[in-house]
DNA sequence: CGCCAGGCCTGCACGC
DNA sequence: TGCGTGCAGGCCTGGC
């Protein structure tokens, strides 16, 4: 998916769209997600006025009054706002028709997303109960990530990447942060130091900033809530780039795997 | 054809 | 025995 960045700016981008709008409708082309949409919703949700969105983690929440939409993107899943009569296209599978007469969309070939109804607090829900530390949030410092990494044995970058952990850093912003942090990404995570911990910190934070700043994205095929491509053309140190000179050095940028996972990194600025 | 891709849940094996 | 932890597998389609 769309990692942390990209659900944010998906979230301010449909905002405006939903805020204070009635839903008219709810098609389902497709219930077949990682978790099966509920036809009821059909039912459920018209006459619902959409009195807010936010995001948790990756997850973004809706606020219909009487119970919340919970939507995750999954690898491939993309959230637009459209005329409502806009004909719906191979992987289209659910729509939020509004009665401005514009729906909201969402389209996810690999199918890994979900629509989840709840109608108690979303936070609380199975899902989200056990989320990690929001990473742009004062309570993550490189304090917090010294705290909880010690004794940890897993590498470095597979820690940063646990959800349970810390939500919204998924495989490329963990590379590229480690990167930034001159961390080598194999280092187990209890034996980086305090001041590597403030680095990591620092570079997440960083990383994750820049790119929302930047409207999006940087994944090929993630297109904003109005349907413009994100900012692919933004540069990465090190992820996709194996074999290619470091940015900083000219050493060729190293790849490997962790955890079934692709891993960069620069084997001169590492360490 | 095989392999790779942004996520993340589940179940299993292991060590303390 | 129980718990936390770490790993592999699985879910899907599309592109190279």
């Amino acid at each position: 998916m769309p990692e942390l960045p990209e659900v944010e700016t998906t979230c301010r981008g449909l905002e405006p769209h939903l805020r204070g709008q009635r839903i008219h409708a709810v098609i389902v082309r497709d219930a077949r997600l990682r978790v099966p949409i509920l036809a009821e919703l059909a039912h459920i949700l018209p006459g619902l006025e959409i009195r807010g969105i936010g995001r948790r983690g990756k997850y973004l929440l809706m606020d219909c009054g009487r119970g919340w939409l919970i939507l995750h993107l999954g690898m491939s899943g993309s959230l637009r706002i459209l005329p409502s009569d806009a004909l719906a296209e191979k992987h289209d599978h659910f729509d939020l028709v509004l009665e401005s007469g514009f729906c909201m969309r969402l389209r996810d070939p690999r199918r890994f997303g979900a629509v989840i109804w709840t109608e108690t607090d979303p936070l609380r829900h199975p899902l989200l109960a056990h989320l990690g530390v929001e990473p742009l949030t004062n309570d993550f410092d490189g304090a917090w990530l010294y705290r909880h990494t010690r004794g940890k044995k897993g590498s470095i970058k597979q820690t940063l990447m646990d959800s349970h952990l810390l939500v919204g850093v998924g495989n490329i912003y963990a590379n590229e942060a480690l990167f930034r942090a001159a961390i080598r990404p194999t280092t187990p995570a209890g034996r980086v130091g305090a001041s590597r911990c403030d680095r990591l910190a620092r570079a997440v934070k960083d990383v994750l900033q820049q790119v929302i700043a930047a409207g999006g994205s940087s994944l090929r095929d993630f297109v904003d809530s109005n349907g413009k491509p994100g900012y692919f053309q933004q540069q990465y140190f090190v992820y996709g780039r194996a074999g290619e000179p470091c940015r900083q050095c000219g050493v060729p940028i190293r790849l490997l795997r962790q955890g079934q996972r692709s891993t960069f990194y620069c084997p001169d600025c590492q360490r």
